[in-house]
DNA sequence: ATTGACGTTTACGTTAACGTCAATATACTT
DNA sequence: AAGTATATTGACGTTAACGTAAACGTCAAT
């Protein structure tokens, strides 16, 4: 485990380009820090942007993926208002997530039944191939 | 229960502008018979677009609802190399649809870690309210 | 006969999320 | 000193997924 990461480490380690990296940063999802011009990478920095990466697999647009990278930042700091305001982000969240829990199994229902429906078919097809008058 | 339904029937029930269903059908998710120039929706149809609205809450590309819709309709038709070839990609959709599923996992983990952060600096706020001397 | 609600096609506009150069800098190696 | 690898910013291009607006058709109600 290092302590600091290139650019392009970063990249090769998660299946994206260093553009998409920048992107990100750009769209202020990222912040790292710099020795010289040359960015480096922190642990932080990472495990920020392995967050963002699980955000993109499920979806969420990345100014969404936003607010919940700011929901860790903000979940022990500052007043009232702020605290009560990402609480209520975080419920709005888990609603989301509950919704995409269930869609999840509804579609892994789905498959099991198209699954079925297949194999049913290929017996079909191999009781017709034993039986079948070309051979 | 309806037999058929308008394209604007359609849109309310599932929040979306009629504009959007017809995207859906140029993009050939969607093929609904007419009268004359109108649309017609059978339950057949509607179906089809619920399963679309599911695969869009799941983040899929349009494309790939393409693909999972089809598979739908392949499950039980067409020679061996059909079905095979549907088999497959059943089982790339629940692969997927298993990461999903954890990643899901690990974001419900996290808010409630953050939820529980949240709480704790509530309690400390409360703390130096009933101690404050502005009181 | 016209108004209003609903529908149609056609076409251009928009936003998100990058890709693709190009020109330049820096550092290490030979 | 020159080459190679890796980095930088900046600018323009692209694709998906619609939005928006124009111009028109149809039918029932006023």
């Amino acid at each position: 485990m290092q302590d600091t990461y290139s650019i392009s480490e970063l990249g090769k380690e998660f299946g994206i380009t260093t553009r998409t990296i920048r992107f990100y940063e750009d769209k202020q999802l990222l912040s790292p820090s710099r020795n010289g011009h040359r960015r480096i990478y922190t642990r932080a920095d990472r495990t920020r942007l392995k967050l963002l990466l699980r955000g993109k697999r499920l979806g969420w647009p990345l100014e969404e993926i936003k607010t919940v990278l700011a929901m860790y930042d903000a979940g022990d700091e500052g007043e009232i208002q702020q605290i009560e305001y990402t609480c209520q982000k975080v419920e709005e969240r888990r609603a989301q997530l509950e919704q995409q829990q269930n869609d999840i199994t509804a579609a892994l229902e789905d498959l099991a039944s198209i699954q079925t429906r297949c194999e049913i078919r290929m017996a079909e097809l191999n009781k017709q191939s034993t039986t079948d008058t070309t051979r």
